[in-house]
DNA sequence: CGACGGAGTCGAAGCGCTTCGACAAAGTAT
DNA sequence: ATACTTTGTCGAAGCGCTTCGACTCCGTCG
């Protein structure tokens, strides 16, 4: 291995010139500088991690916090996992992997041993235990969601409530009264995990505003469930033409049972869902849908985080506004039977 | 922040007895060690990483390589990337997430800087550019997934020429000789990426021992895409009554326009998915199929890992027996018409 | 009964880097 | 010309840990 020492006598200078020029923090001249990089080059040299973290009291290093689960919008934790690898990168940091599984001791873990100079949690719950500890230390950090109390913290999230009266919205422009929300699993919403309340409430709220009546009806992924719950529904409130989905894999479930049942989108009914663009552009009709942006999440975590880490940036909550693509599902609701 | 050294304090030792009881490379009495212990506790004390990793050129963190792309099997890259955190976890390794950006500039990074001591590739090809690298390096890896030439690699992955022959097996004995493959995307092909290859040979020698009839089309997901690979398969070959579909979002486009165009499954056609058990019984009919133990593949990786990393364990290709799944999407083929 | 070996502990020497203060050389203001 | 700042470089002191050799007790063996 090729240590700083070697460089410096490579090229003929002491080890605190190289460090200097490696991390710029003095002037160099010219000449001197190029001689150290053209040793750097021609050694093959790479700073020792653990040694300048040691020195510097900084690893570099991102801790990210993904769910344990694998039960929910896996290609999104997926995509907002790998923008905040890239993102980091792009920074000068690395990334690492935590799961959930540890829970709070994986924060303790890391930010007493110093392992990373900062973390990110994703899929943050309503009242997430590790938030005190957060709150309890001066390590920065940024959640990928939004708690109950987001006082003194960092977050990033989709503006859900923005979301839903935006769907809202958009199926009452063309006619709909009547609306079924087909929402995510009973678990998640138990788990309180905050996306899904959220939703709910621009749901109910916009709809109350403008005259709308709504469903909810928590749904479990799959056909069988899907088939249960539009059953209910239709039986509950047979006009029903609109539908809100924010559950990928009900989605295709209730294409597929709609089209069986004879009702056809967007001539019967109009569906808008909640979900990343490839889902709806992949379903069986394109989909209307609001996207879930992954990428600019995970993007902007690192960016807050970044900005903390060099002393700029404070504690802000930052909403993304929602954007509805229209596609193929939603229409004008028919004429009243 | 709470040093080695003040915990020796507390306990009245010195700072390398501590230390011993952390490692356990030397016998300590059980008074003393009981002593440490509780001035751990109480202080609250956590080795400092870069300390330790500076001190025993260890760092204790696995690199994990995933790629960039998120077109293809997402949920199975996450549900492995996340076995292999939980895996590394229990073994007392970290896992440091890299994505294919940097491609071989990676490893360098990694291995010359000692930021990590093993590294863990996914989504390898089959003449990766990495590879010569992880060769020449003494830094112990693993690849999930199988290169062409595997000398001196540790490599792990699901057997596909066996998954090929499986699927075919089974088509075979419920009676069907006229097999369609639906593919992977031709980017994959292009790319050559081993295993879609792989899966081809399976099926292919497989058929001609049984002296099936075999097409393949490869094909991008999508319903669009979808609707003309199947209109020239029953084109070319109108008496096909198999699929074997290897192409997570295919899957449900093809069930979809099965149904449209009234062939029913499995009365009429029957369909073999290789994919995670999830999509399988997921999708509108539950399908037969050859699941993808992504979990089991992460968890095996670290294992070869940490047995290179402890001095113990050799090169070794392992491949995970495929396993098929009867489930509702195949049954014996029609009498011929 | 003296030599010997194991168990338990300590002190000190680094690991490779960053960073601070010092200092020489050169430029700038008086 | 003097005093002062600026620029560029160096030496040395750590950062917190691991690990090696040394040392002290004991119990044991010949």
């Amino acid at each position: 291995m090729v240590t700083l020492a070697e460089v410096a006598q490579h090229a003929g200078v002491s080890a605190s010139t190289v460090s200097y020029v490696l991390s710029g923090k003095r002037s160099i001249s010219m000449g001197t500088r190029q001689r150290v990089e053209q040793s750097i080059q021609e050694l093959g040299y790479h700073p020792n991690a653990g040694a300048r973290a040691l020195a510097s009291n900084r690893s570099n290093i991102i801790a990210l916090m993904v769910p344990l689960r694998t039960d929910m919008y896996v290609p999104v934790m997926m995509e907002i996992a790998i923008a905040v690898a890239t993102t980091a990168r792009t920074h000068g940091y690395d990334v690492l992997l935590l799961t959930g599984e540890e829970g709070p001791d994986a924060v303790r873990r890391v930010t007493g041993s110093g392992l990373a100079d900062a973390m990110i949690l994703m899929d943050v719950e309503l009242d997430d235990e590790r938030l005190p500890l957060l709150r309890g230390t001066d390590q920065p950090s940024v959640l990928i969601g939004l708690p109950a109390d987001t006082s003194g913290l960092t977050c990033v999230d989709l503006d859900f409530g923005a979301t839903g009266a935006l769907c809202v919205e958009h199926l009452a422009m063309l006619g709909h009264r009547d609306i079924a929300v087909i929402g995510e699993a009973p678990a998640v919403y138990e788990r309180h995990t905050g996306f899904a309340e959220r939703t709910l409430d621009g749901l109910r709220s916009r709809s109350r505003e403008l005259g709308l009546r709504l469903l909810h009806r928590p749904c479990e992924g799959g056909y069988d469930a899907m088939a249960v719950t539009l059953a209910r529904v239709f039986d509950e409130r047979p006009d029903t033409t609109g539908f809100v989905v924010q559950n990928e894999s009900a989605v295709e479930p209730l294409l597929g049972l709609l089209r069986q049942q004879g009702r056809a989108v967007p001539e019967d009914v109009s569906v808008v869902a909640v979900c990343p663009d490839q889902v709806a552009t992949q379903a069986s009709v394109r989909l209307t849908s609001v996207a879930i942006p992954a990428q600019e999440m995970g993007r902007n975590a690192v960016e807050l985080l970044v900005a903390k880490l060099d002393g700029r940036g404070t504690d802000e909550v930052v909403l993304i506004a929602p954007e509805l693509t229209t596609r193929a599902s939603t229409g004008p609701a028919p004429a009243k039977s």
